[in-house]
DNA sequence: AACGCAAAATGAAAATTTTAGTGGCGGACG
DNA sequence: CGTCCGCCACTAAAATTTTCATTTTGCGTT
């Protein structure tokens, strides 16, 4: 199964790519509506499509549109915000799904997996372990030694990436495009913060496993 | 036992299957009457059937006139609330229930309920029981330490829906989705407004367990 | 080793932005 | 014709981001 990614912007093409391929998909390119097309109908394998909506050639929705004739593979479409993004627009066009831009990568996994694994959208309930921390995501809660912790948003996601990528180091750079956003304009120093009172949270837990790799970033030791 | 769905439009058979499999039911889709008549008749194990009125090659109404020529299935139809939806006629074709669209999920759950649990149809009563709040759902009224709350038709809905998934984070758009229907679009605020409402006839007890959590929506905690 | 320098990290707090709660009001619906 | 709904505008609260002073760390040099 593959996901079929197409936006215009090289720089979006690779963050997805990049990215999607980190979680074990297998992403093939677009840089436009034209092409998208083509390497649709090219290949059987495609499972997923992600469009964007501004495109040259063909923009993102009549790609959908089009798409839309010969086949019912899920389309998640990405709307810049400041557009008119009426989602039930996009869903009468025949989109499953629409983001707007920007995203957190995390909210575009989670999208994606939703459509690539039907079967476990509907429970959404996913729970991680790690030490003596545990998280449920459908409760949205998190807990130390079963006392649940009451973190804020940031910390929330911070903690969800760190742990299901455990014993990788992230940059700064890297976590502020996971946790904030790929577009996020902003300070280094932002993240620092934000791991500090996530430590301050976590106590002694943190002290053991959450590292920072001088020079480098942070990480929860594997 | 299976329920077979048939609407033309993707977005809602997407909806209903994730919805319904979720509910834990067996989900057959069709995309068009023939389709529709064609799954029938191929799956002794289907026990239900939802049919949109509106679909290409054969409509709803054949559909259901078809099925009924040969058994006894429950069919629930689903109309658009513009057109005439004459609740006579759809009873003389065979339907046994109809629901005007747009609909919210939980009418449609408790409609599927009660044609899937026949047993059950006559006392209609699931009474769920939380803390000190207690709701029947065949009398549709909610108890607060044995005292009867007068709550309107959304407080009820958004109650129950929480109660029926407690522990689990909705976000306003979820609860829009779900309390509201599926098509609905409007504004975030208005969750905020009808939580507060139910708060406030809630009293102590919405302090203790109905929480917010900020960033995401709304829980009844665990 | 010990030293000193520079880069990096930390902590605290102020400034800013985001998000939630509330009262009220027009309109719809029964 | 009164109840209920949905939205708006405003207030309050909380979270986020930035700044900045201070501390820690790595590392080349002695």
């Amino acid at each position: 199964m593959k996901i079929l990614v197409a936006d215009d912007e090289q720089k979006i093409r690779d963050l997805l790519s990049d990215f999607l391929s980190g979680e074990g998909y297998n992403v093939v390119a677009a840089a436009d509506g034209r092409e998208a097309l083509e390497k649709f109908n090219a290949d059987e394998d495609i499972g997923l499509v992600i469009l964007d909506v501004m495109m040259p050639f063909l923009d993102g929705w009549r790609v959908c549109k089009e798409i839309r004739k010969t086949s019912r593979t899920p389309i998640i479409m990405l709307t810049a915000r400041t557009e008119e993004m009426d989602e039930l627009e996009s869903f009468e066009k025949g989109a499953n799904d629409y983001i707007p831009k920007p995203f957190s990568l995390n909210v575009l996994l989670a999208r994606v997996r939703a459509r690539t694994q039907p079967e476990n959208a509907a429970a959404g309930g996913e729970i991680l372990t790690y030490h003596e921390l545990k998280i449920d995501t459908s409760s949205h809660t998190v807990a130390l030694n079963g006392k649940v912790l009451d973190l804020t948003r940031t910390e929330y996601e911070l903690i969800l990436l760190l742990i299901r990528n455990k014993g990788r180091v992230y940059s700064r750079e890297q976590l502020l495009t996971q946790v904030w956003g790929y577009d996020y304009y902003g300070g280094d120093r932002t993240v620092d913060t934000h791991v500090g009172r996530l430590r301050a949270k976590l106590g002694v837990f943190a002290e053991k496993h959450l590292t920072t790799v001088r020079g480098y970033g942070y990480k929860l030791e594997g």
